[in-house]
RNA sequence: UGGGGGAUGGUCUAAUGGUAAGACAGCGGACUCUGACUCCGCUUAUCGAGGUUCGAGCCCUCGUCCCCCAGCCA
């Protein structure tokens, strides 16, 4: 990371959880922070995770303290390494380094079964033998306490014991856990005995068949917590409610550190689904093409779609940290990378539905170079040459045989400018005689306006992109819209999520035309198509010398917009 | 009819007892060899009712609405 301002957010007002950190900082409460963040290894991260690393990893910056990668791999039966390596990945992409500080959950199964050992001594926790079923309808409801287990006041030898052989696996799946002993009449559910090891006959991604108990998630993570000395742990709202297990699992075990749990809300994006349930039910229905298919809001997605880890970290810190559900419009994540793109990214000519146009006074065999800006906006980035010859490729869209008013492009007898071309006018159009379509139209050019400008000083109003025919590298490119035609496809309960799947979320074009230059695209680069958008050489299809692109998100377009009768 | 949270323009976020601010979206205009960018202007908000106070988005009381919790998931 070369500039930590860019992500710490210097201008900012703080958010109330780094207010509360600066008031420990302040106090002397804490000499410095040690947050984490503690992904499941059980799918791909996505935009909402990246909230919570940019949160995490924002506070260790702006503090210059650590914060740890860890992932929470208590359940073996979901979780794999291939998703330990794409969240190691995608931490990394987004600018996060961890430094030494990666660890496990799975580290501590140790640690953690002695801690349940302490846990039945002190007379907190016994093993249940009450079945899954059993077990919820002790727990009572809402409104009604629950009732305790009959199993609850074993002696300590006896829990003892049964918990040594549920660890040696004398006990099948299901038939008994280790519960924490606090209370069966507590508002609160979680406070009501609940369940610390399970039995799981399932290897482990890094311990293999070591074990056949794993702890649960409340035990685990405030455990985990403690050791790593973290002093801030940030959760989302969800978590609310386990806070008091969490401190009562600390304050039972007397541990040295006692770090402070805070939630904050999820992120909720218009036109996304972001459960990772979801996310796995799209990829493996196949509604998209795998986890970083560019429709999709993963991290990986998105660094298909040709999105800017900048970009990102621009988006998280705009939408802020509270405390309410919210919903971000999908237009704040698109006008973050179009800020950021529109810095970087090189411009260059590409006609993505082409015309042919012909233009008849244009010598027969000639062509010439024409000298373009890389970017109009920051000379430093240079320019380049693009040749020009008689039959070029422009734009059908930019083409209209009976004009509105304010149509500034080519129509009959109109004249346009060609990007640092020439001027141009329209003479004739030629059509298929069946279907009626435009083949192709024929211009005559000034020789006078080369370069753009005319020196008897007369305007035009439009300026279109295009490409000379001979020259031009043919292209598939990749047109993305939002995966989802409703704002959220999660509303109605009562119908799938599914259903709400934008038909027209991709569309392949795969005749349009590059400027030459673009044969030494490299695979993953970003460029403004000039009047179109933003897009990047596809990471996984573009070839040396072919490239295919991907659109990351249109330019803002206030035409469309305009009533153009 | 339990418990835990939350309500500020269309959407987010700020204002921490003292002029309700910023971003996104929208609308209008200027500029323009990208109908982009940039610039300028505009519309739009403190859930409700009481109270405390010179002064309340902020404090108090009573309501209303929304979200979360009954996995041997995290």
């Amino acid at each position: 990371m070369t500039d930590n301002t860019e992500i710490s957010r210097e201008a900012k007002p703080l958010d109330f959880i780094r207010q509360i950190i600066a008031e420990d900082l302040r106090s002397g409460k804490h000499q410095q922070t040690v947050t984490r963040f503690p992904p499941e290894p059980n799918g791909f991260l996505h935009i909402g995770h990246a909230k919570s690393i940019c949160l995490n990893f924002g506070i260790a910056l702006e503090n210059n303290s650590p914060c740890h990668l860890r992932f929470d791999d208590t359940n073996p039966s979901k979780e794999e390494s291939a998703y330990v390596e794409s969240i190691k990945r995608d931490v990394k992409w987004l600018g996060f380094d961890w430094g030494q500080d990666l660890f496990y959950a799975s580290d501590y199964f140790d640690r953690l079964y002695g801690y349940a050992i302490q846990l039945i001594k002190l007379g907190k926790a016994y093993v249940c033998e009450l079945s899954a079923e059993e077990i919820r309808a002790y727990r009572g409801t809402l409104t009604e306490p629950g009732k305790e287990s009959p199993y609850r006041n074993r002696t300590i030898e006896e829990n003892l014991d049964l918990f040594q052989r549920m660890k040696d696996g004398e006990f099948d799946e299901g038939s008994r856990v280790l519960r924490a002993k606090i209370d069966m009449g507590s508002p609160n559910l979680n406070m009501r005995d609940p369940v610390i090891y399970r039995i799981l006959k399932v290897a482990h991604h890094r311990t293999g068949n070591t074990w056949c108990i794993y702890p649960m998630y409340d035990y685990t993570h405030c455990i985990s917590d403690a050791i790593e000395g973290i002093t801030h742990s940030l959760c989302t709202l969800e978590f609310e409610d386990h806070r008091p297990l969490y401190d009562w699992f600390l304050d039972t075990l007397k541990t040295a550190c006692h770090p402070r749990q805070i939630e904050f809300a999820r992120l909720n994006l218009t036109y996304t689904v972001m459960s990772k349930r979801k996310i796995l039910q799209l990829v493996q229905g196949d509604y998209v093409q795998g986890w970083d298919d560019p429709r999709m809001l993963t991290i990986s997605g998105l660094r298909r779609r040709g999105y800017s880890a900048s970009a990102i970290r621009k988006f998280c810190t705009d939408i802020g940290i509270g405390k309410k559900e919210s919903w971000i419009d999908m237009s704040v994540l698109e006008n973050a990378v179009r800020d950021d793109l529109n810095e970087t990214a090189p411009r260059v000519l590409v006609v993505l539905n082409p015309l042919k146009v012909i233009i008849d006074n244009y010598p027969q065999g000639q062509s010439e170079e024409m000298e373009a800006q890389n970017h109009p906006q920051r000379p430093e980035m240079g320019s380049r040459k693009i040749p020009f010859s008689r039959e070029i490729y422009i734009e059908r869209d930019d083409f209209m045989e009976d004009p509105p008013k304010k149509f500034f492009r080519l129509g009959p007898d109109r004249e346009v400018r060609l990007r640092y071309g020439y001027f141009i006018r329209c003479v004739s159009v030629v059509k298929d005689a069946a279907s009626g379509e435009i083949t192709e139209i024929h211009c005559t050019y000034d020789p006078e306006t080369r370069g753009g400008s005319a020196p008897d000083g007369r305007k035009v109003k439009g300026t279109i992109h295009w490409v000379s025919a001979a020259h031009a590298i043919q292209c598939p490119v990749r047109l993305y819209d939002r995966l989802f035609l409703t704002e959220n496809p999660d509303a109605d309960k009562q119908v799938d999520f599914k259903e709400h799947l934008n038909p027209n979320s991709l569309t392949i074009l795969d005749n349009c035309m590059l400027e030459p230059s673009l044969a030494k695209a490299q695979a993953g680069e970003s460029f403004q198509f000039e009047r179109h958008g933003y897009f990047c050489a596809d990471l996984i299809s573009s070839q040396p010398g072919a490239p295919a692109f991907n659109r990351t998100v249109t330019l803002r377009d206030s035409w469309i917009k305009t009533d153009k009768s």
